[in-house]
DNA sequence: CGAGGGTTTGAAGTGCATCAAATAGTGTGG
DNA sequence: CCACACTATTTGATGCACTTCAAACCCTCG
């Protein structure tokens, strides 16, 4: 998959935002946009820097960061296929006040942010689209705000291995961690050595088996039974777009 | 100001959502809105209820919140003069997936959702609004989670103090805590009991005064050396619409 | 005045963070 | 293909911030 061309055909075409988008719309934003792979660990742009583009991501998992004064990096989010990122600054900033960085090799298609007014003037259906799609991220960010208070950090992990799986998927269910126990500690709010027991004290408490990065549990019932009890959302807290 | 009266004029006018939106979207959304007054404690909507309409809120606070399965409440948000909720209802779900209760007496303005397709696919203008009202809180929400896991809780009442602060107080800046404390803690996220001791340690960190629900101090900064050096924000990290 | 919620205070418990060190894993050059 | 260097992960011991439970106080409002 990794080793296919990124070429430019039809780059728009599963993408959320421009489903049912006009043609000169989308011609528009063809004639524009630059896809560009990134290896792990490159960084997309950095805060501070002036914002030109904004970013959809076509392939591969996105970090947003920011230093903290006394040189933390607090993770705002971490993204995936179909995200949009950067879009905001053009509501706010001309620079970027975040981090982005590749966590795994990845394709990112960028456009020019200019382009996004006269679009959101001028395409009823793009207006929507980027509605609907910040509308279900600020529903997540809203979840998970209160997974931190309600949850504690077992149940916080086996909520997020529910989200990683898809509708689809047989029993047994198989997983890999999408990118290092280290980042995902800190997405989920935690320190890695706390992850690493909280991880552990799921396994005790549900029937997960775990060997390395994969983890394998053979129904999604007792796990969301053990991590969604202190949760408000009915099972799946998912954002299955 | 609670005493006068409520009328229809130009009830739109200074909310920013409509701000350079057409006099023919006006038309409509002026047509069909429903101005209301709540009391304190009265419910808006509940978790559940069949979602016909959004809300604009004129006047007050109100609080979103939701019922965690062992019958805590989780509050997910609360909002005041400007703010929108609800409307992300519209690209989801046919129930509000939360409760919304005024926490003083409001003055709220509801629209029908399905009125927000339509001018969304026509009025650039008010998409472009909606849009950026919804980054501005996204980013918002961002920093909440930050604010969560990088401050303790004096720091956290402390960044909240200042986030009240509007551009152009005049010192001693006086305070009003804008709902009771209890609401407060958990907006904060932490308890009661929490607060009230965060609280007095803040006063002891700094020169602020308490007078009850009252807030007194001299200058911006010592309170944002205190609240904000964990953070990643330069201060202020404000909303100032 | 008295009832009932909001707020504060005290004492004790808990979960996560921190610090330290061991172990596993990964990529590199020889 | 192995040994080394470096990083990720795990484990142990200890500390601290916030929570919990309990009780007192206070304020408001009928």
């Amino acid at each position: 998959m990794l080793n296919t061309p990124f070429t430019t055909e039809d780059l728009l075409g599963s993408i959320g935002l421009f489903e049912g988008v006009s043609e000169g719309t989308l011609k528009q934003f063809r004639s524009q946009m630059t896809p560009k792979k990134y290896a792990k660990n490159e960084m997309v742009f950095a805060q501070g820097d002036s914002a030109y583009s904004f970013y959809v991501i076509k392939k591969g998992w996105v970090k947003l960061s920011r230093q903290t004064l006394d040189g933390e990096e607090a993770i705002i989010d971490i993204l995936t296929e179909g995200h949009i990122f950067g879009e905001t600054t053009f509501f706010e900033d001309v620079a970027y006040s975040f981090n982005a960085e590749a966590v795994e090799a990845s394709q990112l298609i960028s456009f020019p942010l200019p382009i996004l007014k006269e679009a959101i003037m001028s395409d009823g259906t793009l207006s929507y689209n980027m509605l609907s799609g910040m509308s279900r991220r600020r529903q997540q960010q809203d979840l998970e705000i209160e997974h931190r208070t309600v949850q504690n950090a077992s149940q916080r992990i086996g909520c997020f291995l529910l989200r990683l799986c898809k509708p689809d998927m047989a029993s047994p269910i198989r997983l890999n961690l999408p990118y290092d126990k280290m980042l995902l500690a800190s997405r989920l709010g935690m320190k890695p050595e706390t992850f690493s027991r909280a991880l552990n004290r799921l396994r005790k408490e549900t029937d997960i088996r775990i060997t390395g990065a994969t983890i394998e549990f053979d129904s999604l019932s007792q796990l969301s039974t053990y991590s969604c009890s202190a949760c408000s959302t009915a099972f799946p807290c998912v954002d299955h777009h």
